[in-house]
DNA sequence: AATTTTAATCGTAATTTTGCGATGATAACA
DNA sequence: TGTTATCATCGCAAAATTACGATTAAAATT
């Protein structure tokens, strides 16, 4: 059907996924990356640094802030995109804990 | 075109990607918790705790085991699912480090 | 040997994602 | 005011994702 039946998990594992969904893309990837290093970073520069066209790093900018990971602040003709501290951790939290729960050990079935 | 332009990017962000996208569903992030937890499962035990098909389920471990993060074993007739330790830290480490990257401070543009 | 159990795969349908060119909207500039 | 620069949005096409029932394959049971 192609509709994620979102609704029948619980809210940490749609917080999850949405972050992990957010991040699922190399585009997506290069432009946190870029905002990482840089603090903040105007959206023609992005859009001069990724192999991609304008409209769609536009798209990918707006899945980014759509879960809240980037904000973008308009600069009269320009825009400036930056990183949302508060969210950013929400989602290092998150994802990090999936990934701190599992301890290795000798002992494994497969 | 539906086609994304995986080979323009770095294979870090490629990587980056790949991994997120593994997790970027409830059912995938639902899987990996039980595995987790429970350290090894079998599969029909995953069926019955998700609110999905068995088909469906079956396909959302198939990804997880693309993606590396989980291994099947084949056991009789069931098959017994892991985290793979080794790909899981990897992930761990590409993600974490991307989260790390970023230092919070007081001056911000947005 | 026939049946049952377990899980993968196939076929199908709806939806979403990815990507781009073209078009719009808004601010700055001449 | 007309033009240019910057970025968002629209419309479209191709491909991928999500989901399920039905079928298949293989092992275990009877």
């Amino acid at each position: 059907m192609g509709t994620t039946k979102t609704a029948a998990f619980t809210q940490a594992d749609i917080a999850a996924a949405k972050y992990a969904k957010a991040l699922a893309h190399p585009a997506r990837i290069a432009i946190l990356r870029i905002l990482v290093e840089r603090r903040a970073c105007i959206c023609g520069d992005i859009v001069e640094e990724l192999p991609l066209s304008q409209s769609t790093v536009s798209q990918h900018l707006k899945e980014l802030k759509e879960s809240g990971l980037i904000k973008g602040d308009v600069e009269g003709k320009k825009v400036c995109y930056c990183i949302d501290a508060q969210v950013w951790q929400q989602a290092q939290q998150v994802l990090g804990g999936l990934f701190a729960g599992y301890l290795p050990r000798h002992t494994s079935c497969c």
